[in-house]
DNA sequence: TCAATCCATAACCGCTGAGTTATGGATATC
DNA sequence: GATATCCATAACTCAGCGGTTATGGATTGA
């Protein structure tokens, strides 16, 4: 199993993908259908897209008859924004311990 | 030539190279050999890496001798929490009337 | 100078994954 | 009930990518 931001990483890694979850994002709710005409693929592949996207818990499907509708959850995008943030602040407690360092150097 | 955020995502998609950035990050310029000596790969598959890494602007390399060493650049993640925020902001103003409008329209 | 070390590149290979077409289940429409 | 539509899954293909070994250029040390 492998932890959240490794599956958001590959998930979003795919520019087709990226751009459906954009869509959801900027437009709201949309049925498969909507998706798929804009995409430039197939239904089934727009279709394992969205699977995709749900199984890393960035979009909700909600079955209104036979048409299913994927909407955006950009809370799934937190572990991006924490590993962003760990990884600025790695760099930044360096240059603190550097910039320590010298301020005992100094004295 | 792809956008940013499309070449941080993919170049952040693979594990093993992300587990490089993140040691950079973590404990500052290291050599190919040391990076190596912990990555569990051949020393080639290290250095495509990096190198992958580097075209992404997300290390820079310091000849010296005979070896090379590499840090973390950090401000290159920028793009990545720009698009973040970006997702994030259209999600919040999806309820704005306007955009609302404009969607149903576009339907 | 000769040998050893460090790293990058080349050439190759197997697998993953994104696309396709085919198909079927479920729902809507006639 | 028959037909059409929407979507998901299956089966398959093919390119790209991450790994390997082989090799060589550059630098260091004996």
């Amino acid at each position: 199993m492998s932890n959240a931001p490794d599956q958001l990483f590959k998930t979003l890694a795919d520019p087709t993908r990226r751009a459906i979850f954009e869509r959801l994002c900027r437009n709201g709710e949309q049925t498969v259908g909507a998706l798929t005409a804009h995409a430039g693929i197939s239904q089934p592949a727009v279709s394992k897209h969205l699977a995709i996207l749900k199984q890393a818990g960035l979009v909700h499907d909600r079955h209104e008859g036979r048409q299913t509708h994927y909407s955006a959850q950009v809370e799934a995008l937190a572990p991006l924004i924490d590993w962003t943030s760990q990884m600025a602040g790695f760099w930044e407690s360096r240059f603190d311990d550097l910039e320590d360092l010298l301020r005992r150097m100094d004295q």
